[in-house]
Formats: structure tokens, sequence, C-alpha cells
DNA sequence: GATGGAAGGTTCAGAATGACAACCCACTTG
DNA sequence: CAAGTGGGTTGTCATTCTGAACCTTCCATC
């Protein structure tokens, strides 16, 4: 059936999430919004992709719940698209891909835009903490706990050390 | 030219991730990674795909330097992939992602996989926390700083709070 | 020593989606 | 009233995914 990938089987949070976020584009989209963009023209400015592509896009992403319609002018109708509270939850997400890039692919030619901690102004290096304990969290800390009435083929969890 | 997304525009360390692994299942083959696996017919069976999806995905990986091929029988050839460094600093794209898919995907029906942070015992809310600092950072103190030479249509920052 | 199986792929059909470009509609501004 | 703008829709075509069969090298049986 065409090229659509199923991740059905999967029981995955990290597959239910690609598959609401994981179409190409999406997480453009998103970062987009997240530095303001709200309006199909400047998307599709940004972006370069096909109109057609970025309306189905936003379509999705608003059936999501990720974006929400907003429409700004009711002669003619122009709607704009903001993130929900689910959109925004997106961030750490976006931060560690950013991070991930930024020292592996663009690492050595060091050309990519870096991310300041304003904070303690330093240079981001992006780490997970739990928001419990405030500590900062490794790999072999996280212990996954099935779900009953769930088969699951597995979820994150490294074999050896992974940091 | 057919759907491949170019990103080749956004000189942005997302799209440059996602360039590199954001292929349908090429997250699921990393997350599978993580658990131990490491051979062809492991996430064969795991998650279901074509065996010349799996063999470009695999291959595309060990590409890119996330995966690494080590032979382990050499008759017959046989391979095994294991995650580099590189592949295992994704651990943060994995966790934050399976996070929002547990809180927002399968959040009401709750039957996703929850992951436990066994230090001080509780379910996992990951933060991003710097790593110089350690402090838990808010979206707001993130500012990007863009390198020179560099024409950037923009990366991750919210334009108003988005925790 | 022929058969069967396992591991790790490759090669082919075909279908669904993405890319591209043109078009449409409702205004609104000159 | 003609041109322009924002926000899409409607095609056609090419790429990529899917599914299924096949291939190769070995090992274990029958």
């Amino acid at each position: 059936m065409g090229r659509t990938a199923d991740y059905s089987r999967q029981s995955c949070s990290i597959a239910a999430t690609l598959e609401g976020i994981g179409d190409p584009w999406t997480l453009l989209v998103i970062r987009d919004a997240f530095q303001g963009v709200s309006r199909f023209e400047q998307w599709q400015d940004r972006l370069g992709l096909a109109r057609n592509v970025l309306a189905a896009r936003l379509k999705s992403l608003v059936q999501h719940g990720v974006l929400e319609v907003r429409p700004y002018s009711v002669r003619p109708p122009r709607n704009e698209y903001v993130l929900t509270a689910k959109g925004k939850d997106l961030y750490g997400v976006l931060v560690t891909l950013h991070a991930w890039g930024n020292k592996h692919v663009y690492g050595d030619c060091d050309s990519g835009i870096d991310m300041v901690h304003q904070t303690c102004g330093h240079s981001l290096d992006p780490r997970i903490a739990c928001n419990h304990c405030s500590e900062i969290v490794k790999p072999r800390e996280i212990a996954l706990t099935r779900a009953e009435n769930r088969p699951t083929v597995g979820d994150v969890m490294p074999r050896e050390d992974a940091a």
C-alpha cells in the first residue's frame, strides 16, 4: 500500500509520536512555530515546501492537537496557527535534536547556530533531568514499566552504557 | 522530483539532523538498537518493515556514523550493527520523544510504557538541564547565536512562553 | 549427498505520497 | 476596476515504500 510506514504494531510511545509528527517537514513546521511563525505564507517562504503539503501538514497538526487554528480575519477568512500546550511540550524534543545536529552534523565545521543558556552564560549542552528530583538522568537509571493489557515490542532501554 | 523533502535550504541543526535520521523507521531502528537489537532479523521481526527498506536504513545509518558494522562471523559473512558514540548521543532525543508520546498520545488511555527514574523512584518527567550549571532550562532562557557566514532561516526560539 | 533451514540480504512488481506548478476565491488597495 | 495578497485546492509526475520472491553461504540432518 504505497509508502506509508505503519507503526501500529509497535505499541510504543516513540512510534506513536512519530506517527503524529514524524512526517517530512512536520518538525520543521513546529520549529518555526516556536519562533513565532503562524501563517501559511511565512512557512511557505521559509521552508520552500509544496503548498499542498504544507496545507496537509497544518491540517494534520491541528487534528493532532499540536497546533490550534485561530482566525484573525473573518472577511476574508484568514487563519493563523499557534502552538497548543501539547505542541509547546515538544520543546525538549527540538532542543535535543538541535543539540545533536550541532554537535554531530555541524560539529566540525562549527557553523551551526549555537544555543546559549543565558542563566549561566554557557553554550547549552542539554541533558535529561528528572523533574521530580531535579537530578540529571543517566541512561542506565531509567527503568521501563510496561502497562498491562498491552503487548509491547519494547522501548528505550540501553543495554550497555549510552552516555 | 518525487517525495524527498529537501531540507538543504534550512541551514539548521534540526533540519540537518532530520536529514540523517528523519526517514520513516529510522528512529525506531535506533530505539531498538538502544535495547540491544543488533541483527538484521531482529529488527525485521520487531518492526515488520520491508527487508529492502531495513537494509537501506542500516546502510544509511552506518554512513552517517550512527551505527557501526561489526562482523561477528566471516564464514558465513554476518554483520551486526551497534550504536556508535554519536548514536548513543541520540538518547536524549528518544527520551523526550517517548515522554511526549506517553503524555500526549497515550496520556488518557495510560497504556504506554512508563519510564521510571530509578534513582528517585518516580515516573520520569524529563526536562532539559544545562550540563554546565546543572539547572533545569526553561525555554525563555535559551538564546540563539548565529555563526557568521551562514544565512539562517531560524532555529528553536519560542516567542512566548513554551513550558 | 540431497534436503532443509537460518542469516543476511537483493531484486522485482505495484501503490500511495510528496513535489511542482497552475489555478481559484475572497477580499483590498491603487 | 485592475492588480495584488493570503490561503489554499487541483491536477500530473516521479520517488519511495511495501510486499513477496529469490539468492547466497553456511550448518545440520535424513
